[in-house]
DNA sequence: TTGAAAGCGCTAACAT
DNA sequence: ATGTTAGCGCTTTCAA
């Protein structure tokens, strides 16, 4: 059986109340007791029951996180910047992994209510305000406006469209594809797709979309990539939404034998470690991962210390970059 | 403030021990006095405390999970994975990202033991098996022997390894070099690279290994490759234990103006969804990851279900397959 | 500086 | 079929 409180109690030859005040450096304690209780508290090699610790109204110290992918490297990435903050504070993370399926999403929302978490971090946007607004506990979201009540991280996308489309402009491209699925509205993609838009109408340049099917697999989204290559459209540069759209792009323009960047020039966007290392040669726009972890999990301990405080601020919209490779 | 249990009962008009039966669904209770409470449930929006109800010494349907990396494509889908079954079953997961340090591992031991997860599933190994023998949780481990009172889940590598050499070999490959990190024992490398090892021999050819710095980082990894490929040792084949090290590995072939797989054939080890979606060419040994995932979570069910049951197997080897692709 | 007692929200005997 | 009571392991008044 687990040592409890009180066998280190006993073992100290103190009250069970001494040894939570020795745990908790709450009031005064004379060293000597102090003393006493550590060494009974190896000795037994006690551990405090959390459980119970929470149950008073203390904190659980666990933060839910629900994203739509784990799987996806930005997420990946995004999940490890948050852990990696979390842990060294002595929160834990209960990861959700949505899956596009919002059904999953309450059902998870519920669950983490249920386990008394601190707080939620949320990157996944299937479920609509009011879910969110019902469950009382602090949360922070990511790219997505829940209400004001909520405090929205994001990267500037707007303005990595336009830095995206620019660069392409920059690199002598006339006929520029957008390549993503803008339609729906309030995710991220919206507004790098109106940077896109922006920046061409500036540029007195006819903007051009394919649009199809991009919420599918990849194999269709290689299909649909093959057909607007190999259609007689002009075309000579693409903005992908995605770093992994422009991956597959990429490879069909091989298959096909259009020369990148010489026939083609090609920028994405997310800038994941993992793509900057392994495909170091595709253009695109660097969303600062590790910043926007950290500035999640620091709203979120701000939303903890004080749920109702005022927002003098409810969106924070952090900085992206340009990162220049050989596709454009 | 949240409802609880009284709250409920008051308003069904019955005692929190029928409520408790109720909701738990234990013991005879009318029709009648269901409705009633369900009625109350609803109306007052309730959801039992998981905390108070864990603390009976009831489990907590938490289950911790330590990865050494959850930015590995690998690990991500193994995560998933694991997410994915242990949701279906009302199970939540606590995310551990060890992050190649033994400190932090045993940190987040003591974290998992103090939050009372019902049990543990391991895919990181910096810790020696004390650490985890003195854990008193069911654990189950991935690619690892701990001792044999823990069961161990693996992909067949050593068979990986016979069958990757030999698709090498069968292709008419010489000089297959394995390019990976075999000498910390006890990992899977190592299995994968006795494959190659014995499969060199029994074809009669002389076996050769680049191994250095290979638990470095991505770019010295990379220099080591080129190091390996413009020296002018002879070689036209090379296994990699992984399928990022191999990605490293074509570009600097790539970049040489080695063709591939003309001068050059290459093989990769995990096979995960990423990679075979966005490097669909790379020949790499296929790990059941889904399956791996599946099994781990059914072996700690029954070690949550029974945790000193004799374990009539302990280790649990899933079949690989080899996917013939471009590189080969 | 320390201890006794009550209680967090729930469940599990033991009654009835 | 339902209620009473005690207690999970800890913290927190209140008292000494």
């Amino acid at each position: 059986m687990r040592p409890k409180l009180t066998d280190v109690a006993e073992k100290a030859g103190c009250s069970p109340t001494t040894v939570s005040r020795v745990i908790n450096n709450h009031g005064y304690i004379s060293q000597k007791t102090k003393d006493k209780v550590f060494a009974a508290m190896r000795e037994l090699n006690y551990q405090p029951n959390t459980l119970a610790r929470s149950l008073q109204g203390k904190q659980t110290k666990m933060i839910g996180m629900i994203v739509p992918n784990i799987t996806n490297p930005f997420f990946a990435e995004l999940v490890a910047g948050v852990e990696q903050t979390l842990a060294d504070d002595g929160y834990r993370l209960l990861l959700c992994d949505a899956d596009r399926d919002s059904d999953k999403e309450h059902r998870y929302l519920q669950m983490l209510e249920a386990n008394q978490v601190d707080g939620i971090i949320t990157g996944s946007h299937n479920l609509g305000l009011e879910e969110y607004q019902r469950v009382g506990l602090p949360i922070v979201s990511f790219d997505r406006d829940l209400s004001d009540k909520v405090p929205i991280v994001t990267s500037d996308n707007y303005h990595g469209g336009c830095l995206a489309t620019q660069a392409l402009i920059d690199a002598g491209c006339q006929d520029i594809y957008f390549v993503g699925n803008p339609s729906k509205t309030g995710n991220p993609t919206t507004k790098r797709f109106l940077g896109y838009m922006d920046t061409m109408a500036s540029a007195g340049l006819p903007s051009h979309t394919a649009r199809s099917a991009f919420y599918e697999s990849p194999l269709a989204k290689s299909m649909a990539m093959r057909e607007l290559l190999q259609s007689d459209r002009k075309l000579d540069g693409v903005f992908c939404s995605d770093d992994l759209t422009a991956i597959l792009l990429l490879k069909q323009a091989q298959r096909l034998g259009i020369r990148v960047p010489e026939d083609l020039k090609v920028i994405g966007f997310d800038g994941t470690k993992l793509v900057q290392t392994y495909l170091p040669e595709l253009a695109t726009i660097v969303q600062p991962i590790g910043d926007l972890a950290a500035l999640l999990v620091k709203l979120l301990y701000e939303r903890i210390a004080d749920p109702d405080k005022h927002l003098d601020k409810n969106s924070y919209v952090m900085p992206v970059k340009l990162l220049r490779n050989q596709t454009i």
